[in-house]
DNA sequence: TCGTAGATTGGGAGCGCTCCCAGTATTAAT
DNA sequence: ATTAATACTGGGAGCGCTCCCAATCTACGA
């Protein structure tokens, strides 16, 4: 299983090594019986390109990289990226691609990151999870070099890239109304970091319901969390002296840790402060008390994600392009809806 | 800022291919002035070597690649594995490595990645997460095609391949030592899968406990769990019947499963039943009960994978060398300690 | 049977880099 | 100033593949 080349396959089966390209690239063009036979030769000696050989010579790698900036460092306190993750690595291996994950952790990091995710000759496109302030650099970084890009989220500035979002808008104004539909009459907020687009939003779909409805907006209701669970934590003890009685945390991992500083206050859920989550990860049923929260589909992102960048990559079309997925209320103990029908 | 060669920034600085080469890559006999002068060609230019060409003439591709078998398909559901990720994610920057990751989620992708993971030209070497006897198979490949191989955890087979491993068998043994110190009498487990390395090292280091305190190990305090939130869940339900005053569960995610079912079971913890996990993951501070658990240093195992694997890569040594890292027991409330003592 | 369009096939010319070797410049010692 | 080391530098020969084009076959109709 020494290392083997197109021209030993070649060699062994008679033919030229064009030849044997072709079958292995699977052109057509080559007549039934050689195919067989350079089939076999590949067969019994385990050939496998030369993946740089390849790359080098086609311009095409079959990576694509997921970048995941410093803004994200929260990265595997919120399970929602390693599940942004994992549908993005089951659409690269539906694809036939292969996934280059860059984690940026420090500020070196991104320094040595930047370059070797515009770099040639290793990556054909790269996705990379933003909506942050801080993210703006990379994206203009990727879209000077001509690098594929399709964008996790939606960047605050989005007029000339590709990006993958849910409507966070309207998705927060449908648990709001929810909580509003059952009766709460002091809904408070946690909403992710200002500087977020998915904070911002979210936090939209809360003021906008409350409007709608005649209500008005109370500040002292709203606390900014970072979408940790710390953080929903002690927004939920910033929003306690102004007595909730319905709280909508913009993230699951944000809500469990607003429960915990419920809880600890001696407050009992749903009965005293109803919660409504965001994601429905996993954990929204983790703990001992469900929780009610919007389901957003994040498998599908993933893949709507690969899908959209390597259309691009096989196209070459760059017309920006947008694919808003749907989301979905899903009714739990949380929000004390069995008892108040 | 078109794709430049290294002939391109050859001609504008005024020298040959080879020197710009030479200046790239760090090499000594090239005069201070030469290089200065190149260097500021390469840095007005934004120039960066072609990966693939560099890739190709070397036979070095600077990037390793992390091997997720089918067997941990619960992979985001276990906290364990991202913090993995993040660690080895953490090395590779700082090596200059880029580092690919194979998520193995279906038996078909397991066709498509074996083949793509031993292949030529595109990684230089696998860590490959080990310890379930599925995970032999692709572990005797990557040997076979004498790819430089790491594995974290250790593999049933690990005579002739290198691992980085926890001694789980004696942290176990300290959380049930601790256990045992409180006055419990009736100790449970709940245990990881029996077709795993670590489930049968924790179940062993728990029974070894056991006898060496001249307990009897009754079977009926046993339940195997499959490090899943849902499984520990289950785990607990079987053992309630057994009225275990206190369980080690040989992971978090199971010990919060599990006291899930200890309050559904109207238990008080620590009073009627005590916990004790392993790993401490953030998860472990995150329920209301904040879980005594045996920490074991996750980042610092990814990181020790890498530099095993990278100096494998660049000495070519391929001895088989094992790193078995230290564990501590982390004593919180779940155990009952501070009311007990 | 012959000619020709169309299907196959082979080989050359790179892709952009590294590595080796031979040549040239420089330095130090005489 | 001369010579022998020693320090630099340049260019050729690949790395293993794809792609193009020219050459060879094949099959079919006349």
């Amino acid at each position: 299983m020494a290392d083997l080349t197109l021209e030993d396959i070649a060699k062994q089966a008679g033919v030229s090594r064009s030849t044997v390209s072709r079958v292995v690239n699977n052109h057509p063009n080559v007549r039934g019986k050689v195919r067989q036979r350079v089939l076999q030769v590949i067969e019994d000696t385990g050939f496998h390109p030369n993946a740089a050989a390849r790359t080098l010579a086609s311009q095409r790698s079959w990576t694509i990289g997921l970048l995941l900036p410093h803004s994200v460092s929260f990265f595997f306190t919120d399970p929602y990226y390693p599940h942004l993750t994992k549908g993005i690595a089951q659409a690269c291996n539906q694809y036939n691609y292969t996934l280059a994950l860059f984690l940026v952790g420090t500020k070196e990091d991104e320094e040595k990151i930047f370059p070797r995710v515009s770099r040639k000759g290793l990556l054909d496109g790269v996705i990379v999870q933003a909506g942050h302030h801080g993210d703006q650099e990379i994206i203009g970084h990727l879209v000077d070099a001509a690098m594929p890009l399709v964008v996790a989220g939606r960047p605050f500035r989005s007029d000339n890239v590709s990006y993958v979002d849910i409507d966070n808008v309207n998705a927060a104004a449908s648990a709001v109304s929810h909580l509003v539909r059952l009766g709460y009459q002091r809904i408070g907020t946690i909403t992710g970091p200002a500087n977020s687009t998915v904070g911002l939003d979210r936090k939209e779909g809360y003021v906008k319901t409350l409007k709608e409805r005649g209500r008005s907006v109370d500040d002292s209701l709203i606390a900014e969390g970072d979408f940790t669970e710390a953080g929903g934590y002690y927004a939920m003890q910033k929003l306690l002296p102004a007595r909730p009685d319905a709280v909508f945390a913009a993230s699951d991992i944000m809500a469990i840790g607003a429960m915990r500083a419920a809880r600890e206050a001696g407050l009992n859920i749903p009965d005293d402060v109803a919660f409504v989550g965001f994601d429905d990860l996993p954990i929204a049923t983790l703990s001992n008390i469900q929780l009610t929260t919007i389901r957003q589909p994040v498998i599908q992102f993933g893949v709507k994600a690969v899908e959209l960048l390597i259309d691009q990559i096989e196209t070459g079309n760059t017309t920006p392009r947008r694919v808003i997925l749907d989301t979905e209320l899903v009714i739990r103990e949380s929000c004390g809806a069995s008892r108040r029908k």
